[in-house]
DNA sequence: ATTCGTGCAAAACTTTTGCACAACG
DNA sequence: CGTTGTGCAAAAGTTTTGCACGAAT
């Protein structure tokens, strides 16, 4: 299973290190997480792992296609894996909650903008704000 | 046509200066822009104003409800009118350019959110990225 | 006259960059 | 071994904060 993005890295002449590894896990492991997060998960393996480096990591693996990011609140930009990615997200104004919801539920807006403006939707990058039920103020 | 938020403003125990009154005008006049657009604009009149009394309004503005803000790419989020605020986002990953498209192009999302999952979508907060008709790759 | 708002300066954060050393292949 | 990646430290960029002075009511 490691193998697999191995090869990519070493196709594309990247390197693989432990660092590289450690990063790919944390985004794994956390979901949405901001650089600082999975910098600190990181470092629970590895203490001397620098902030620097993950934010480096993470440029390249998400130019590698392996993970992506959005805005999900204030600035803070929360990353995770692109294989995960396939889905909406939905930020509760209220209580913050972060929900996932499949694309389908916004193909109908998909087609529509690619039919009246040929302009091309990233589903992947969606964020929707607004309140869930539990919050209707 | 002043006389409204000057209202506005003292029923809450604000006051008015000319401060305020330049950043809401800069933020009229500019459409979608960053606190340093709008810093800029408004120091074209008046030019001892400080980029922090600019935060400041813009987070006072917004707790009015008279302006809101965005996302639209990075980190640098984008204020604009509350009231022009009816419309949604769309950010070409290729050239940048923001487009406004009517709410109703969503309207089938925000119907199937809130039917669904009882999820309520602030349309003024929704920015949709992917690729503008000129610049598939 | 009082209280609120502003400018200034510094602090707090986040992200980027240069460089010497380490380590992957 | 040669080249790429990392840690460290410093820089750059953005947003926030404390405080004394100025301005609105």
């Amino acid at each position: 299973m490691t193998g697999t993005w191995h090869e990519e890295l070493r196709a594309r002449g990247y390197r693989v290190t432990p660092q590289r590894q450690l990063v790919l896990e944390a985004v794994t492991r956390l979901g949405h997480a901001t650089p600082e997060d999975i910098c600190e998960q990181v470092q629970e393996t590895a203490r001397g792992v620098n902030i620097s480096t993950v934010y480096r990591t993470l440029e390249l693996l998400e130019e590698l296609g392996m993970v992506t990011h959005t805005h999900l609140t204030h600035g803070a930009p929360t990353y995770h894996l692109a294989s995960k990615a396939d889905h909406v997200h939905l930020v509760c104004r209220g209580c913050g909650q972060v929900t996932e919801v499949s694309p389908q539920t916004v193909d109908g807006l998909v087609s529509a903008l690619r039919d009246d403006l040929g302009f091309e939707t990233d589903v992947h990058h969606l964020t929707v704000f607004g309140r869930c039920r539990d919050c209707h103020s």
